[in-house]
DNA sequence: CATATTGGGTAACTTATGTTGCCATACACT
DNA sequence: AGTGTATGGCAACATAAGTTACCCAATATG
């Protein structure tokens, strides 16, 4: 994959609620970013250890992860095409977390010292960096209800509307679903719960019929229910937020 | 009180992790803040409702939640004196969350407009306010997996030693433990648990003698078995990040 | 080819946590 | 003083979710 295919894709999630100014643009193409593909589960970055680079996926899946000390794992986070992985490397000094890929990618690795520098001198290239934390950061708050508050019936299916809404932002959902690019066990880790609850949830919402199933591949004939079932409302995305 | 130590209160937040320049620390003490006192339970944030100001917690404590559908509660957060309660109304059309006051508390209210023009014109105040974010981020990542992946009695034990670092951090430890400014069924509704099941993991922490009560004074004799119970680490909450 | 390994599926049983309900104390309000 | 309301405490019982232990199919791997 080119580097500018690369560059184009971070504008463009910048640019998602703001647009730029021409200056900050050419600014944001000029950034000395390379390319890089990766297997599944590889990790790009470690908890404790100190940030090496500012990653941005540009194609496949990813997500952030912490393991306590009874060795079980919990997912924090999930991320799609287009999403920045690593704004936290820009000003912390370690990892408090891992990021580890889902599915092979592509990335564009863009060095600290340049994308510091960038949101250093651009005060809207800050805007926009500090508007995808400040939505990152909401739905973090919705993630901790969904486990604190929610049964796994509905965890599932909040989680699947989630997932669907945030294909849909990047053009990338299928008129009738789209495949989860995660293990049953996955998707336990990242709603609190066990991969054999997560198997009894999901057939449960199937044989409901408020999903149906090919596989990973998950199709939602009758999403109003759905959203229902998961107590989902996008609001938390803050999908349309462009402010003057 | 006085205007005065209001700002001076969000300035030491803000140079909490990197010093500003003497400009920088004139414009913050230059904003347009005024002081307010309230009464517990009040709401400073509400969901859904578009941000009006930028309210920093001079004393007392505070907390973000929201409400599911059953009509049960999830916290979010918690907040104590000098933290920032709302970045987010800097850039986001509707708040996410709820946020009231826990106890009795005095803010510094600082007009959005105010703020975010400090914020665009002052690269280093930005930078301040986009580390405070990174390091709340990090804070919703651990409470996810506190939630998801640990016990009510690890949980407690981890809400607990995250408070008593956090009121060192800025100064009000006692040398003996501290007041929890939280009702039990708070405390159920921040760990995603019942107000019973609280009720008996302290009871459980005091018999096992990890902690001493008198009302909501807790005290910690055995901090280090505590921190053990909670795996409890600090390197979530980045205390010590100054960066050139 | 043989055979690990991974992921999905499911049953039987266990357990942590939730639910309901009740009592006691402390305080706030009239 | 008297009455309500909030909070802590606790026991009895209910249940959602965890644990363990299998099977099967698909697909890497030697």
């Amino acid at each position: 994959m080119a580097d500018t295919d690369t560059l184009e894709l971070l504008l463009r999630k910048l640019e998602r609620h703001t647009p730029l100014p021409e200056a900050d643009r050419r600014a944001v193409l000029a950034l000395p970013a390379h390319g890089r593909s990766v297997p599944p589960a590889t990790y790009l970055v470690r908890e404790g250890e100190p940030p090496t680079s500012c990653v941005v996926l540009l194609s496949g899946f990813a997500f952030r992860h912490k393991i306590v000390e009874s060795g079980a794992r919990q997912i924090v986070s999930l991320h799609l095409p287009g999403d920045a992985l690593d704004f936290q490397s820009l000003y912390l000094r370690y990892a408090d977390h891992n990021a580890q890929t889902l599915t092979r990618a592509d990335l564009a690795v863009v060095p600290i010292a340049a994308m510091r520098e960038l949101v250093t001198t651009r005060p809207l290239v800050a805007r926009a960096v500090l508007m995808d934390l400040l939505i990152e950061a909401s739905i973090l708050r919705e993630w901790i209800v969904n486990i604190g508050r929610r049964n796994a019936r509905a965890r599932l299916a909040h989680l699947l509307c989630e997932f669907a809404c945030r294909m849909d932002i990047i053009g990338l959902s299928e008129p009738d679903g789209y495949a989860l690019p995660m293990t049953q066990e996955q998707i336990g880790d990242a709603l609190g719960l066990t991969s054999v609850h997560v198997n009894r949830s999901i057939k449960a919402l199937s044989q409901e019929g408020l999903i149906t199933r090919k596989g990973r591949l998950i199709g939602f004939p009758h999403i109003k229910e759905l959203r229902e079932v998961g107590d989902f409302s996008e609001l938390y995305l803050h999908l349309d937020e462009a402010i003057g």
